[in-house]
DNA sequence: CCACGGATGCGCT
DNA sequence: GCGCATCCGTGGA
């Protein structure tokens, strides 16, 4: 057991560099009594200021309480037919967070086949809500500690080199479309978005 | 109670 | 690349 799982420290610290550092992280999840993991390629930054996009940014509400709260917690909210798994960042009462869009899948695959209904490798985790169904997440997760091997953790991972990391405005996002805010491993097949966005 | 829209995904061209 | 199915949280009546 030599993986190292990311502690309060890493995510008490602002969104856009936490997010850029979770590239090449592995995420891991034990919901729902299967193990399954995977290694981020692609993940956005959501700001507690000059961010509209930022669930946020209007306020505090019930759904997204848990983005106001501690670093190293998991919002999890549900839009159109799925959900999106965030990590939130930075000091309490700052509404940041982390979307973790994309994973290489690593381990458990035949678990994230069996969940999504689909053997296309590339369709498992590619996009935040596909990520969620193949890994378990749902609202029921909104709020846990993310820096403990329960549910959902994340570890360290050692590397030779430098990852090559790419930046580009965030994906379906209405406002701050300007924002250079998503971080993705740059050329990797597991990164969702337009072409021109993975390269 | 109901209308509305969104950090989406899928199927078809 | 594009259209539309789908769904739940939110806010106004």
């Amino acid at each position: 057991m030599n993986s190292k799982v990311l502690s309060k420290p890493f995510f008490e610290r602002g969104a856009k560099i936490v997010a850029k550092e979770l590239i090449g992280r592995r995420l891991v999840s034990r919901c729902g009594g299967h193990r399954a993991a995977g290694i981020i390629v692609e993940a956005e930054a959501y700001l507690p200021v000059n961010d509209p996009a930022c669930h946020g940014a209007r306020g505090k509400t019930k759904s997204n309480a848990v983005m106001f709260g501690p670093a190293g917690f998991a919002y999890v909210y549900s839009i159109h037919a799925g959900h999106c798994f965030n990590i939130v960042t930075g000091n309490v009462g700052e509404p940041e967070a982390v979307l973790i869009r994309a994973v290489e899948p690593q381990l458990g695959i035949k678990t994230l086949k069996r969940r999504r209904q689909n053997d296309n490798h590339r369709l498992l985790t590619t996009g935040p809500s596909r990520l969620c169904q193949a890994f378990g997440v749902n609202r029921e997760q909104d709020g846990i500690d993310l820096t403990v091997r329960r549910k959902i953790w994340l570890e360290d991972v050692d590397y030779d080199g430098e990852i090559p990391v790419m930046v580009s405005p965030r994906i379906g996002v209405t406002s701050g479309e300007s924002l250079k805010l998503r971080f993705v491993w740059k050329n990797n097949p597991y990164v969702s978005g337009p072409k021109k966005w993975r390269t």
